[in-house]
DNA sequence: AACGCAATGTTATAGTGTTGCTTCACCCTG
DNA sequence: CAGGGTGAAGCAACACTATAACATTGCGTT
């Protein structure tokens, strides 16, 4: 865990929401005042989602800390499309059902991507 | 259902795999040999997608044909990585327990993206 | 000091998607 | 048939997301 590494996860956490490369590219470089290439961030960030402190998610192309990096991550994602928050829940029965589904089809799953979009109880009122 | 949305379906079950908006430019612009240019192509496949007729894949930036559009699309899709191909699959049980987690958030669900990357059972041989 | 290695910097470019506006074809109505 | 309305498609430019290729830095080891 470098310096950069470890302001990308920072910046992230402070965001509250799930923020897209380029943000953080601006962000590093305001922050620490010195000009940031999106190489450098990407790397960054693909090393924090191989460590499983950060997941992407692909409906937004979006970044967001991972709420428990200890466990192999079978994140779902509840993405509010009004106040562009995302909330990360663990439920190990759609892994499972996920694992039954694959085994059918003889399929070897590595990587899995569960989102919903829709709104929060906040914005829905 | 215009000729030119027909035309992008049809090259969609052609190609038997996720397809990208600029491989299906490409694709349209060869075969009626006049130039196309991306909007065309996204507003089309932004209709047939609001028709279940097509599906993104979040994951590859891609799009595919549904299977069954007839029913509202609970779709589910296994993506092999080493042969480009994906197979689609609907398990309600899935969409009842996303829609339980949901529920205990109070979010309002409006859209699903679930997909498993992995290698399919002919290339896991 | 010289080397090796991992991380980061730099520049350019590829790939994906959108905005804003114009033009066309068709249908409807008077 | 003229005029006008509508939805689809054409077009140019641009915004956003991601990667390739290569150079540099910094640090630990020999």
């Amino acid at each position: 865990m470098t310096e950069l590494r470890r302001r990308i996860l920072e910046l992230l956490w402070a965001s509250g929401r799930p923020t897209g490369a380029y943000e953080l590219i601006e962000a590093v470089t305001r922050r620490d005042s010195r000009p940031v290439g999106p190489p450098t961030v990407y790397r960054a960030l693909e090393f924090l989602m191989a460590q499983g402190l950060v997941s992407r998610i692909e409906s937004l192309n979006a970044y967001v800390p991972c709420v428990h990096p200890e466990r192999d991550h079978d994140c779902l994602f509840f993405i509010c499309s009004r106040c562009r928050t995302s909330v990360e829940l663990e439920d190990p029965r759609i892994g499972g059902l996920l694992a039954e589904d694959a085994a059918v089809l003889g399929f070897v799953a590595t990587r899995r991507t569960v989102e919903v979009e829709g709104m929060c109880a906040q914005c829905a009122g």
